[in-house]
RNA sequence: GGCGAGGUUGCGGAGCGGUCAAACGCAACAGACUGUAAAUCUGUCGCCCUAGCGGCUUCGGAGGUUCGAAUCCUCCCCUCGCCA
């Protein structure tokens, strides 16, 4: 990885790939300049929750443009906000959370850096608490701190005009919140910070606040929201249309795959460290049917699980999928579940709610009536198919992607099974 | 504090005494077609079973009226508008 690749231009291009606001552009140019000259890194701070962070791909949209200045040498900052975790929630509205313990958000945050190094690279990466400095402020300083911003500026908020237009309270520590991050970047003396678009009146407050400070203002840069699996709604746990950058590789693959044509040129845009040119290049080429957009795609998810797992990992997780879905094999490595059958037998209705594959038996019968039932591969309409006591494994597939090996075992003789 | 609207099956949203397990749309799931893509078409979408013009439990909560209530009455809880 060499220090200082390419030119201003195309540094330039790296750095604001996908970025949706970039305030200003000239000056990011000018302090890239200023960074190879003097031979000293930007110093690029972001910010994170201090709450149990379980990263997906929306999160990393993030993260890889904090890596993107990592590769051309600068120091990202990645700081979590424990200060007002410590305190509790600061935003009216919304019910009081209990405050953080101090064990609790030292835990979460050893959970974001195993995942974060995973793109990051921890060499170039401090990771910070702002309560260090925030908690240390004294009344004088915070006065200090709110004299740099007006009320005025404050309303600019579109959040916070609403509320005052309407009559509707807002309490003075809200306004003190973007103080508080703000203070986060006079400390730190950022150069440049980066967040979601949701962000960018918060970003841009610190932006404001540096010269007060007799610091030049920070770059501010904001990325967007990934669309999630569904192509419509943005990534979410709540939705569940994610990806969660711990899944094993054949799920994340598999996932990858599921998306649609045209969402996968903005997960290429958010997703990989390719540059727009190529990006387009590759979409040229779909167009004009040179590449199968299927082929695009494996593509597109070899990148993304080789990032969280390794090239190695990606590479079998394409061919597992070729294999299993193109050939119409079953997965290698097939899942087995002990399933306790009494004297009487077992009903394949049954079967299918205790591993898991419907919800109730009304909704397994509707799954065998509808034919997406398959044991050992045969497809079973019967719905009141069972199973003999002394039955051996066989495989029970329900649609397309749910498999498992079933392994009977007769009541009574064992301890009934541990789930885990 | 005063006035008004409302809480229905994941979401949105009908229903306003029986024919309501409850229209319709979305989401989801399955089948067909495919590139496990999208789109499209078809079906399913409370629970139980011996699967039937079957049984059971649902329409914020608790009571009540009625042969019969998501629909009417009483009380309670909650949400949302308007006024001070």
């Amino acid at each position: 990885m060499s220090s200082m690749p390419g030119t201003l231009a195309e540094q330039m291009a790296y750095l604001t790939k996908g970025a949706v606001d970039v305030v200003r552009g000239s000056e990011l140019r000018a302090k890239l300049e200023q960074a190879a000259g003097k031979e000293r890194p930007l110093v690029v701070k972001v910010g994170f929750d201090p709450t149990a962070p379980d990263l997906h791909l929306g999160h990393t949209v993030l993260i890889r443009k904090m890596k993107h200045f990592q590769d051309l040498g600068h120091t990202v900052v990645f700081l979590i906000g424990d200060f007002t975790g410590l305190i509790g929630d600061p935003t009216g509205r919304s019910k009081a959370r209990p405050p953080l313990t101090r064990d609790e958000i030292d835990q979460n945050a050893d959970t974001y850096r195993a995942q974060v190094f995973k793109l990051l690279d921890p060499d170039r990466t401090v990771v910070e608490f702002n309560s260090r400095w925030l908690g240390a402020l004294r009344s004088e300083d915070w006065i200090r701190l709110a004299a740099s911003y007006n009320v005025a500026q404050m309303l600019e908020r579109r959040h916070f005009r609403q509320r005052y237009d309407r009559g509707q309270p807002i309490a003075i520590h809200e306004f003190l919140y973007p103080l508080t991050q703000a203070f986060d970047s006079v400390h730190l003396a950022a150069d440049v910070e980066l967040g979601g678009t949701d962000q960018l009146f918060n970003l841009n407050v610190g932006r404001d606040v540096m010269p007060s400070f007799d610091l030049p203002p920070q770059v501010v840069m904001t990325v967007p929201l990934l669309v999630g699996l569904d192509g419509a709604e943005k990534m979410s746990k709540s939705a569940g249309n994610y990806v969660g950058i711990t899944e094993p590789p054949n799920e994340m693959f598999g996932k990858l795959m599921s998306i649609s044509d045209a969402l996968m040129w903005s997960w290429y845009e958010l997703l990989t460290d390719l540059p727009m040119v190529e990006i387009e290049r590759l979409r040229a080429r779909v167009g004009a049917g040179d590449l199968h957009p299927k082929q695009a795609k494996q593509d597109l998810g070899r990148r993304i699980v080789a990032d969280f797992h390794s090239d190695d990992a990606a590479v079998l997780a394409e061919r597992e999928f070729e294999r299993r879905f193109t050939g119409g094999a079953l997965p290698s490595e097939l899942e087995e579940r002990a399933v306790v059958v009494r004297p009487a037998g077992a009903r394949l209705s049954a079967v299918m709610v205790e591993v898991g594959f419907a919800g109730s038996n009304s909704a397994a019968t509707r799954l065998i009536d509808q034919g997406s039932v398959r044991v050992d591969g045969e497809r079973i309409v019967d719905r009141g198919a069972r199973f003999p006591p002394d039955a051996g494994p066989f495989v029970l597939q329900v649609g397309k992607r749910r498999v498992v090996r079933v392994i009977p075992r007769p009541a009574g003789r064992e301890p009934v099974e541990v789930k885990k």
